[in-house]
DNA sequence: CATACAGTGTGGTTTTTTGCACAGGAGTTT
DNA sequence: AAACTCCTGTGCAAAAAACCACACTGTATG
């Protein structure tokens, strides 16, 4: 039972009982409609209409044929429904990924976002490898570094990441303060545990400091903020976040370059859908609120 | 949600999750299979995949189509399983319709048919209006007279009907049997209430008796044998029952135009099945039973 | 009873669909 | 690192399907 568009004549011309106004119905000729109906009879070996001068009479198998049609056509239909409404409203999954070093930014968002959204389920993934957005792993992407140029991927610049030196009170109680930049190399430093790390601020620290210096180096950010306070070094914190706690000192003003451009990228395939619009434009405005309340 | 063949190569995509191995499931090119999926996603203005080197990822409207598109093939594929077993075995309805007058016996033949074939429905239908083969009203009719000439239908000569006349003992008692054929018309008769009764003993009797000889008219052959037993006159009666009913005795023998010509006609189109053909030739088989313990 | 009508069926033409060949990209293996 | 494999995508040719026109037939109607 292959050729569905077959049954789907022979539907119609069950339906109507004749082939003209199954043609008409159709759309198409009704030559074309008594050709489907012959191949699909000689395929089968059966016939499914009677033949006379007033039309078509469908057999016993004909009319068998055109009940479970007749569910397909109320399936496909309510099917086209709902992709077609998905399309246009903000439902179901939305898939969000991004590096866990601003997880404590993007929550937040996303969950105002889900607040707004009730048909929509929120999906957050962080992992240490990066989800792909062309295989349909994420809808959107926040990375960080310089602007991503995979094809088929639509970037735009979303905001410049913050990021301050900080060290806890128990540090400065016991190493002070660095007096200027040259004094930095006298201190500890909580650090990354990867070498390579493309994270600017972590490329400046390697400049600027013995790597021996680093004396606590850890895989996760979690873990690097707790160090820091708990006074095993000096080392880099979101700003807004090292502000907001009273036990850390930023160290000194931020350079300008340890701050990551952030970029959203979705896939062309899903960028113009609702949803990922929906998201983006939320994100932004998100953005544009919280650099409005810190100036 | 028109082109049903799109959704199942849509369907097969999302499966295979590849273009090429959706190709070769279907057995078709590969270009076709994404000039499908292209014409299906700008109908719906949704994309169902994403597209990669690797392949075709589905979307959830990808997802939710493939869904649908599995249930749809599953359905068509038992009814195609159903149609193909209609078309072998011998189930479902069988219509037969015959005239009255030989309902009784058609009646023991049918019921041993359906006997043979516990999946199969037998419904007999006899009414004044001929049910027409053409219609799908019927898939064997027994026909008397001349040989049926529509075309489309399979005509098949059956048997003779055997005629003969009889009286009840209570009318030879009072008005004794005719001496011969010239006799007749001094004796009264059970007839039909149709003038134009196209049926060869009534048309005989028309030629050798005054119509106002036919003193009980009546259009039920059934009741023609009532009145016939009760002595209402002289009348035309199966022999074989004529003969078994013992208040019966038969006038005179048989003239051969009595006789109806008895057919059995099917549709062209459901002459093949195996169905009808399975009951053409046990109701021939029969037949030749009952001419054998005739002879 | 003749006529109009609605519907089926078929040969020839046109349009659409499919198939083919090749280019190009991405992952994999040697 | 280079060759290999698998997959997508597109212009062009071939094949298939659809369309059109006309013939034909049974049915209803005045």
């Amino acid at each position: 039972m292959e050729h569905w568009d077959e049954v789907r004549t022979a539907y119609q011309v069950a339906r109507q009982g004749t082939v003209s106004g199954a043609a008409d119905a159709l759309g198409v000729h009704h030559a074309t409609v008594i050709r489907h109906i012959d191949a699909l009879e000689s395929r089968l070996g059966v016939k499914l209409f009677q033949r006379h001068a007033r039309g078509y009479t469908p057999t016993e198998s004909g009319q068998d044929l055109a009940r479970v049609a007749q569910a397909t056509e109320d399936q496909l239909s309510q099917l086209a429904g709902r992709i077609k409404g998905r399309g246009a409203d903000v439902s179901g999954d939305l898939m969000v990924t991004s590096i866990i070093e601003i997880s404590d930014f993007i929550v937040p968002i996303l969950a105002r976002f889900q607040e707004a959204h009730s048909d929509l389920t929120v999906r957050y993934l962080t992992d240490a490898r990066v989800f792909r957005l062309e295989y349909g792993e994420a809808h959107v992407a926040i990375r960080a570094g310089a602007a991503p140029e995979e094809p088929d991927n639509v970037v735009q610049p979303l905001m410049k990441l913050d990021i301050g030196l900080f060290a806890s009170q128990a540090y400065i109680k016991r190493h002070g303060l660095p007096k200027d930049e040259s004094d930095l190399a006298n201190h500890w430093f909580v650090g990354s545990d990867n070498v390579d790390s493309r994270a600017p601020f972590q490329m400046w620290l390697r400049r600027h400091v013995p790597y021996d210096r680093v004396v606590f180096r850890t895989t996760e950010t979690q873990s690097m903020l707790h160090a820091i306070r708990e006074g095993a070094g000096i080392g880099f914190v979101a700003r807004h976040r090292g502000k907001a706690d009273p036990s850390l000192t930023e160290v000194m003003p931020p350079v300008e370059e340890w701050s990551p451009q952030l970029w959203i990228v979705t896939h062309v395939d899903l960028h113009r859908t609702a949803k990922v619009q929906a998201f983006v434009s939320h994100l932004k405005e998100a953005v544009r609120v919280s650099e409005l309340a810190k100036s």
